[in-house]
DNA sequence: CTACGACTTCAAGCCAACTTGAGGTCAAGC
DNA sequence: GCTTGACCTCAAGTTGGCTTGAAGTCGTAG
């Protein structure tokens, strides 16, 4: 059991954010000491999941989910694993974005447009954030 | 040259947000046929990169910095080796928080807080995600 | 026993990033 | 030459995620 100010110390999550998360169902508090709030010391965890989470463009309620009703981290499998490919997605955006920047630092081309490499990295920046319509293969 | 409407098409961007991206100065078109706004066609790739970067969690002001004023993509290649690496810093949450959700997936142990693998895990969320007070060792 | 400081509630405020709505303009097709 | 539909402007509204402020309540140190 621990207070609201030293779960605020060790998270480095303020008080007013921790009562914010409660308030929206994200953490629980277990009792009081006076007014204080008391919180279970696995809480820490948890916010630190919260932190990753995000971090990753989850938000509040995304995470909420992640978490069952309950506190637990008990969704059925096939979430967990939709939600791990999308964090899969996410870091290869990242990935090419990286090397995109790293690649502006260090190509001496005098447009970047002219630089084959930076429209190979390009052409996958599109491809990746392009809302994918469907090719209409099959369709009616 | 092309038109707003299939800039919007092309990217998926709406109209809105394009006129939005251009009043505060993260895009720029070039002129007009009528009153509609017509845009060089590297907007698209500019917009790729707003995509990229969004994703990545930097805010419009960040990606409007990354642009130099006049619109190329040229700041000192510090700053872009700083942001690329904090680029990596942010790919590594994600891979902790996917290989966290992919654990939680198969992993059978009747509570998590008993798996081994879980608390390393957990281990690794904390020291990504806390805020990293001095030591002291060599302050005042 | 009193004062202090860290907590409490509740409502309101704030920022980013857009979206929506009202009222208007334009060019292309019929 | 008139209608239509996609654009235009500008102001206001929305959502998410918090923070701030006023006014109050504790428990511990002195």
């Amino acid at each position: 059991m621990i207070d609201i100010g030293e779960v605020a110390d060790r998270s480095g999550v303020p008080p007013s954010t921790l009562r914010y998360y409660e308030e929206i169902g994200l953490i629980r508090s277990l009792s009081r000491r006076g007014l204080r709030r008391q919180f279970d010391a696995d809480v820490l965890l948890k916010l630190s999941l919260i932190a990753l989470g995000r971090a990753g463009g989850f938000s509040l309620l995304e995470i909420a989910a992640m978490f069952g009703q309950d506190g637990r981290l008990d969704v059925p499998r096939d979430e967990l694993h939709a939600k791990a490919d999308e964090l899969q997605r996410q870091m290869a955006k990242l990935r090419v974005l990286r090397d995109t920047l790293r690649h502006v630092a260090d190509c001496k081309a005098p447009s970047h447009l002219e630089c084959p490499t930076f429209r190979k990295l390009m052409k996958a920046a599109s491809r990746m954030t392009k809302p994918r319509k469907l090719p209409a293969t099959t369709a009616v």
